[in-house]
DNA sequence: CCGTTTCCACCTAGGTGCGAAGGT
DNA sequence: ACCTTCGCACCTAGGTGGAAACGG
C-alpha cells in the first residue's frame, strides 16, 4: 500500500500496553467501473468475501510510550486480490478489485499477558479518516497517482523520466 | 550464522502451545588465539559482556503440532561482535570474538494467553549438542570453512570456482 | 471490450567473502 | 604477528509500473 498509512497517537497511557491494528473495510455496496474516462457505480457488491483484511502493526504489543514517541507507520502493509488459500499470504489484506474501501485505525489496550481488553470497554478506540479512501484495481486509471508513486516510491525509481540527470554522478565526480 | 541451526521436535503435545529458543553461551572460559596455525588458550575470558544471546524461532509461540510437523530452522539468526547500544540490532546474538560458543535449544510449554510457565517446572526442556560448538572470529582461520559456506551459502555463490559452468544457460538456450 | 494475469527491465535492500588499511 | 574494520564486487530476494498475453 502506497502511499501509505501514518498517524500519530497521543493521550495514551505511556505505561499501559497497547495493540495498533489497521483493518480495511467496503466504504459502499456497489461495483464500480472506469467507463469514458469517469468512476461509474455498477450493481452491488459482492457482500464481504473471505479472506483477511487486518493488518497488526508489527510493533504490537507495546507501550503507549512507544506509540507517541513518533508516527505509527504501516509502511509494510501489502494489499492483494488474491484468495490463496491460507498460504503464505500471511498478514497481507485481502481487497476485491474495483470495490472502494476505506482504511480504519484500532488502538486496544492489552493486558500485561497480552490479552486483550473487552472490545466495548472505553479502552478499544477506532478512527476513521474519509480522505483515505480509496478504489481497488488491477490496472491504474488515473495518471496522475502513477505519476505520485513513480515520484515517491523508491522501487518506482526506474521509471522517473528525469532518473539520469537526477542521479547522475557530481562533477567531481566526472572525468574531465 | 551458517550453516545454521535445525532440529527435529518429538514427543510434544500436538495442542499445547510452546516457544522455541536459541540462545549461545560460552564453551569455556578461555581466549583462544591462531598462532603458528593452531588455535591456543590465551588468559581468561573477560567474562559475560553485555549484550542479547538469545534468539526467539520466529514461529513462536506455536503449537506441539507446528513444531513436530516439519524441521525447525535457525536460517535467520543472526551473530554479531557490535555491541551497539540497544539500537535496531533487535534479535540479534552479540558474541566476543575469539571465544568458544555453545548454541542451546529452549522449547519452554506456554499458557493460552503467552505467558510461560515457570522455568523449573517440567514443562521447560534444554538440549545441548556439543558438536555445534564453535569460536566466533572475525575472519577466517579455516579454509575448509571457508569452502563449506562458499559452496552451500547462496550469498556467496559468487565466490564459487565453477561458477561459470555451474550456471551457463543450457545448450537449448543457446545460439547455435 | 474490459479487466486480470504474467513476464520483464529496473530498482531497493541486504547477505557473501575478499583485500586493503589500520590498530594493538 | 595477529586481529578488526571498511569498502568492494557479486550475489539473493523482492518491490516497482509497463506491455503483452489471457479470459469472460
Amino acid at each position: 500500500m502506497f502511499p501509505f498509512l501514518s498517524f500519530n497517537l497521543s493521550v495514551l497511557d505511556p505505561t499501559a500496553h497497547y495493540n495498533v491494528y489497521v483493518d480495511v473495510v467496503l466504504a459502499d455496496q456497489h461495483h464500480w467501473r472506469y467507463q469514458g474516462g469517469k468512476w461509474v457505480q455498477c450493481g452491488k457488491a459482492e457482500g464481504n468475501m473471505p479472506g483477511n483484511r487486518v493488518y497488526t502493526h508489527p510493533d504490537s504489543p507495546n507501550t503507549g510510550a512507544h506509540w507517541m514517541r513518533q508516527e505509527v507507520s504501516f509502511g509494510k502493509l501489502k494489499l492483494t486480490n488474491n484468495k490463496g488459500g491460507t498460504n503464505n499470504m500471511a498478514q497481507m489484506i485481502v481487497l476485491q478489485s474495483l470495490h472502494q474501501y476505506q482504511p480504519r485505525l484500532h488502538v486496544v489496550e492489552v493486558k500485561e499477558d497480552g490479552s486483550e481488553e473487552p472490545f466495548l470497554s472505553s479502552k478499544a478506540q477506532t478512527f476513521i479518516f474519509p480522505e483515505t479512501q480509496f478504489i481497488a484495481v488491477t490496472a491504474y486509471q488515473n495518471a496522475d497517482i502513477t505519476q505520485l508513486k513513480i515520484d515517491h516510491n523508491p522501487f518506482a525509481k526506474g521509471f522517473r523520466d528525469n532518473y539520469d540527470t537526477l542521479y547522475a554522478p557530481p562533477d567531481s565526480d566526472r572525468l574531465t
